[in-house]
DNA sequence: CCATGAACCACATCATCATGTGGTAAGAAG
DNA sequence: CTTCTTACCACATGATGATGTGGTTCATGG
């Protein structure tokens, strides 16, 4: 069985250690690196002989310096095809999505059992991602509707003109494109403007990308 | 220990035996119905004396008649506090956002164990969420930057004019709000459109709301 | 049969936007 | 010291957008 190269970064000695001995004590687990600070990682990198093999990474994100989040971007330019997964004791939703908009693809809360992380490991390494169950429901909560009241308020044409505008086309072109008169386009904006409460171009844009239509 | 009062809807008669049967063994789990589709579970529920009570709904994704997501809705409505974890065979991307967008809270393979299955319900109940591995994966990665060549195009200050326009604000608004003049919000605004390619305010938006900035 | 609402169109007016030209000041990089 | 870049500001012009008023046609449902 093919070894999973593993890295550490986590400030806090004693989680570090803790990670290090027990899932680097799996026959098919290899620490290969373990830092405490993104800068500190890469200044062992950079001295290494040879760059270290990296399958998956464990990251803290409250860490001294560089926070985990800022050097997610800065780990994925060097190693791009690492797996990285974030560890935390704070379950921010701000934070969550920032981590995986800059490229983590697992996020586990520190108050997993040991045992759950080195499956985490596994899970991830197979192509898979482990999230604890609180945090994926914050992150399932984003995709679902917010507060849907402007359901079925809209008829097919004006949804046809709300498609042109986050087009970004001008009155003219969604006229065109419709076989219309600018002016009917106006007059459908205008009832879009008086359904949806809003007075704007972009407010309406905004609404329908965040799926709010 | 208060009882989980599980619902499940699935066609396979196999499975969703074996699903009630093995899961209705514990304790803590009561199965109060299943049916073999959407509408037979409505069927039932009207013609219950009294409308039993429903903490966690298992649902297939593919029914026949109305299918899983179809049926998302109207579950949704008459059990607004009912979590629905989706059960399906396969795992394509659509299915899985348009299960999440109507409102599923986990998304479980067909492939999972029943003892995992059967954890998912608690960590489910407990106002977590589960999602298989793979499934997780592919939900982590519609947050991930997909082709970001307009990375570090932008100065901070013309970030701060992008999210003046996202929020729908005036020139002049933005003006104010950065303490510049308007002219000067104009000029950043020319500079980001030559920088982005684009040429009107809503295609700033489009970009920034779809993570392309 | 009439009210209602969706979709269609026109004209008008003021605000805002897109774009150009031209200029100042400060800091970074050569 | 010069060149670039970023950020700042002004003036000008034509295009586009926001909003109002007024009108027609057609289908739907009391």
């Amino acid at each position: 069985m093919e070894h999973i190269h593993l890295a550490i970064i986590e400030d806090d000695t004693i989680i570090r250690e803790s990670l290090e001995s027990f899932l680097g004590a799996h026959p098919a687990i290899q620490v290969t690196i373990t830092a405490d600070s993104v800068e500190a990682f890469f200044e062992k990198v950079d001295q290494a002989v040879r760059p270290p093999v990296i399958d998956v990474l464990i990251l803290d994100i409250g860490l001294p310096g560089m926070s985990g989040i800022e050097g997610l971007r800065h780990l994925r330019l060097k190693y791009p095809n690492m797996d990285i997964t974030m560890l935390t004791t704070f379950e921010e939703d701000d934070k969550i999505f920032k981590a995986l908009c800059s490229g983590a693809c697992s996020y586990i809360s520190k108050r997993t059992p040991m045992t759950t992380i080195q499956e985490a490991i596994f899970t991830i390494h197979r192509g898979g991602s482990f999230m604890s169950p609180s945090i994926a429901r914050k992150v399932v909560q984003h995709f679902m509707p917010k507060a849907r009241k402007e359901e079925d308020l809209l008829s097919p044409r004006q949804m046809q003109i709300i498609e042109g505008l986050v087009d970004g086309l001008s009155y003219k072109l969604i006229g065109d494109k419709l076989s219309i008169s600018i002016d009917t386009v106006r007059d459908h904006i205008k009832h879009i403007y008086r359904a949806l409460e809003v007075n704007s171009k972009a407010e309406v844009i905004g609404k329908s990308l965040k799926g709010e239509i």
